[in-house]
DNA sequence: TAACATTTTTACCGTTTGGTCAAATATCTT
DNA sequence: AAGATATTTGACCAAACGGTAAAAATGTTA
């Protein structure tokens, strides 16, 4: 097993690029979006990938040198996705806004990216091989900062005492939950598959939650 | 790809098992839990679980007669140990006391089990091919019936107005994601590997969340 | 349109994988 | 000890897999 991990640098600058290159790139990591999310890097196989994106395996690899290269090219892609709606938390506003915003985020994520967030999921149970570094360094650093805007708001009895970064794990556990284990939620709802109108309900839910005691009233 | 789901009859009455049947049997569900819950169903070769097994992969092959009938073995031991923790809740307790003490067992459960809780995770992700029928049958009912329990105290004002199966699903989300995310929760926490001192935090700050607001205070 | 560069396809290769088979060995029973 | 049964192993196989080579087709540009 190669160990690479993604680098940020930009091999080749897109401006260069061939229109026609463009185009199947796209297509290409659309097809491996919908094969990795669900069968993993090992269940998944060029030939699929390939399929999906109506192409012959020996042109998908005149684009991507290997297998490992496609799923490296989506990991990287999908990181600022990831992390966005975290960075969006400011020190300036009201605590119960910014989490509940946050949440909201999230979850609004969950529902339009689930594909993103499961390749995620898998890429994290499978030890996180390739965005280990990410995960040390660049997430580390911004969960770091958030942090200490919770501690302000500690520090300034604007809400409950408690750990700043395991109550981030918890709104990523609860929100990334209704993508990742999707199928799981639907089958005690009874709901059949595709069907996504229990998102309203968990936003509900989940700002009762992380509103209700953790935000303390205003005196 | 072979659509067999679990299916609960012993096949082989368990008594009637040799000595070096079970011990095999067992050494055998050992080392492919270690070896799925990393690599996944399709990351995981025969042969790497054989050689954890310290065990031919034919005289493997003798005792399970396919890879998916481990797989499928595994899930199914699975189960108990999902389920336990939930089944335990009860109706004539107090509710800080009882989800409380939910919390704490399904986050043990993460600290003790955290190969099952990925195998699981993993067989989620990957369309719960095997264990759909578990989720919506005697999931489901279970998760009726607990959340009837929870329905009551809010009825009787015990605890605040919130969807219980959301609020199980918050639970099931934040306690499952310290052992499917451990990787993650250690770099941002700058833990290192196999370090499981996040636990104490992690309860402590749960239960913060889910008994803080979710309780009202007694009148 | 001719020359060049890019893209696509056909045919193929070596390796890995899940699984088989028959023979050999160990264990149990009487 | 002898026979029956259960266990283990080495040799092997077909299919699937990731990837390659080179030619054919298509697009670009002067």
């Amino acid at each position: 097993m190669s160990s690479a991990t993604i680098n940020v640098e930009t091999p080749k600058g897109d401006q260069d690029k061939t229109r026609i290159q463009k185009a199947n790139e796209q297509r290409i990591l659309a097809a491996a979006l919908d094969v990795f999310s669900i069968s993993g890097f090992h269940g998944a196989t060029l030939d699929r990938i390939a399929g999906q994106a109506e192409m012959s395996k020996p042109n998908l690899l005149y684009y991507y040198k290997s297998k490992e290269e496609i799923h490296v090219a989506l990991l990287t892609g999908l990181l600022d996705i990831w992390l966005a709606p975290l960075r969006a938390i400011s020190g300036d506003g009201e605590p119960a806004d910014e989490i509940g915003d946050y949440i909201r985020r999230k979850l609004e994520s969950s529902r339009k990216f689930p594909r993103e967030s499961r390749l995620f999921a898998n890429e994290i149970l499978a030890g996180a091989q390739h965005i280990g570094p990410f995960l040390q360094n660049e997430l580390k650093a911004l969960v770091d900062e958030k942090s200490a805007i919770l501690q302000g708001w500690i520090d300034l009895g604007k809400i409950a005492p408690c750990e700043p970064r395991h109550v981030l794990f918890a709104i990523w556990a609860t929100t990334q939950h209704y993508a990742d284990f999707s199928v799981q939620v639907r089958h005690v709802l009874g709901l059949k598959a595709g069907d996504k109108s229990f998102y309203a309900e968990a936003e509900e839910t989940l700002k009762t939650l992380f509103l209700g005691k953790l935000i303390t009233a205003p005196e």
